[in-house]
Order: structure tokens, then sequence, then C-alpha cells
DNA sequence: ATACAACCTAGAGTGCACTCTATGTCAAGT
DNA sequence: ACTTGACATAGAGTGCACTCTAGGTTGTAT
């Protein structure tokens, strides 16, 4: 039972050299084989895809293995799990304001363009 | 008349390496004085707002690189870069909705530790 | 038994965007 | 005249997150 390397590879879209470096890092630890092969379990799988989208969210790897450690370490770190949550949740919040900035600002530079080119054209007329 | 680079910098809050590194990449090109050193004009200043936004909103310094040789070719490359820019902000406006659905699911996952720490409450009471 | 794919480790290489160092020149104030 | 600080160049170093290579081992299908 379990995935090896690259079944879980194929899996999570991770690529294997990847998942090697994660677990250097600490991210997904993995069971080994008798043989020492790595043995990725069920569970592994929704922690992979939860490490992707702390990723996809701008969470440096660094604090992504913290969140890992205190994963790992069981259930009295919750609280302080929560905490690093609610935490970039604040961040996601402030990045889509950013976000939303920049597009108007984007907007007000493109209606810039559009008038500056149509102006270009009276001339041409 | 016109800005050094340690004038320069302190205006845009770029640092002074990162502005040689810049004029290297072809992002911002002062002129110089007799002696060799560089020459900000004003219109510098409103052109690195610009490349901080487009910096903000993640693009890559070879894509910035390429609208700046838009820019310094002249009116005739304007249609080009309105394009650029108008691909741009479907970028952002994409990237707007992936930070909402991020924000959903960190809410969703959020509510979960909390329905979990109210429960583990209740057990010791 | 043998071929071959998938696995293992250690460590090097990559791409991006800076950031800094070493060494030297130049301009302005005392 | 001299010191000092801001400037110049070329090139090395940094941090991040991979991504790959070399050399070796293991499991399975024929």
């Amino acid at each position: 039972m379990g995935y090896s390397i690259g079944e879980f590879s194929k899996a999570t879209g991770i690529g294997i050299h990847t998942l090697r470096y994660y677990e250097k890092e600490g991210l997904i630890t993995p069971g080994r084989s008798a043989a020492g092969r790595r043995v990725y379990g069920e569970e592994d799988i929704a922690w992979a895809a939860f490490i992707l989208r702390l990723k996809e969210t701008g969470m440096p790897l660094r604090s992504i293995r913290r969140y890992a450690g205190l994963r790992y370490a069981g259930d009295e770190t919750m609280r302080e799990r929560l905490e690093m949550l609610s935490g970039h949740r604040k961040y996601i919040l402030e990045e889509i304001q950013k976000w939303k900035d920049n597009l108007a600002s984007m907007d007000k530079k493109i209606k810039i363009y559009e008038e500056k080119i149509a102006r270009a054209k009276d001339v041409c007329k």
C-alpha cells in the first residue's frame, strides 16, 4: 500500500526531483520501504495539494516548512497553525487589494494609450 | 539639471546597484555627463514608477525590457505597447481571480481548524 | 539469468533579480 | 593641495526554488 515517488509525482503534479527536495526541506516526509524507497500515504496527497495552495499564495518554503513541522508535531500545535493561517489570510487580502490597485493603474495607462493612438489616426486623415 | 544616480535612487526608492543593473538590462537608460556620470531626467521618474508597477504585477524583467525597447524606439511602437499592456491586464485579471480562489480555500481551512479547536476545548470541560 | 525501468544519494547547475566587492576616477569643500 | 564622498567598471556572490547529473542499487517482466 502507498505510493512510490513516481506514482506520487503523477498524482500531485510535483516533479520527482522536487519531491526529494521537499523531503530534504522537511515539507513532506514519506515513510520508507524495507529497501529504503519512499512510500507516500494517502493523506500526503491532500497535504501536497495544500502545500501547492500555500506556494501559490506566495508563502516562502521556509514558512511552509515551519507549518509542516507543527503539523508533524501533533495536535497541541493546532492553535499556532491557525495563527499562521490567519496571518496568511490577512496577507492574501492585502494582495488582492494590491492587484486591484494595479489593475486600476493599468486601465488608466491603457486608456492614455488608446487616446494617443486615436489622436494619431486623426492626424493622418 | 537632471538627477545623479544617488539623487535618482532616493527619488525612486530603487537602489543604486539596482539602477546600474537596470541600465545594463536596458530598462532605464540615462544620459551621461561630460565626465561619464549618469544623468537621469525628470521623465525617468515616471518611467521608473511604471517599471515598479509592472514588477509588482509579476512582469518579468525581460518583458519590461521589451516594453522599454519599444518605448525608446518611438511613437510607431505605440500599438505594440498597447497590446503588451492589454495582455498584461488580462493576466492581472486572472491573478485577481486566483487570489480570490485561494482566499476561499484558506477560509475553508481556517474554519476547519476553528471547529477542531472548539471541539478539543469541549473535551477538556 | 538478464535486461531494463524505477529507485537511491550527493552534489552540481540553472534562472531570476538583485546585491555587493574591488579597484579606480573625479568634483567640491576646507 | 588635500581629503572625502559620490561616482565609474567588471565581475563575484546571494537567496530562492528548483532541476539535473553521475554513479550506484533494486524490483519485475521475459
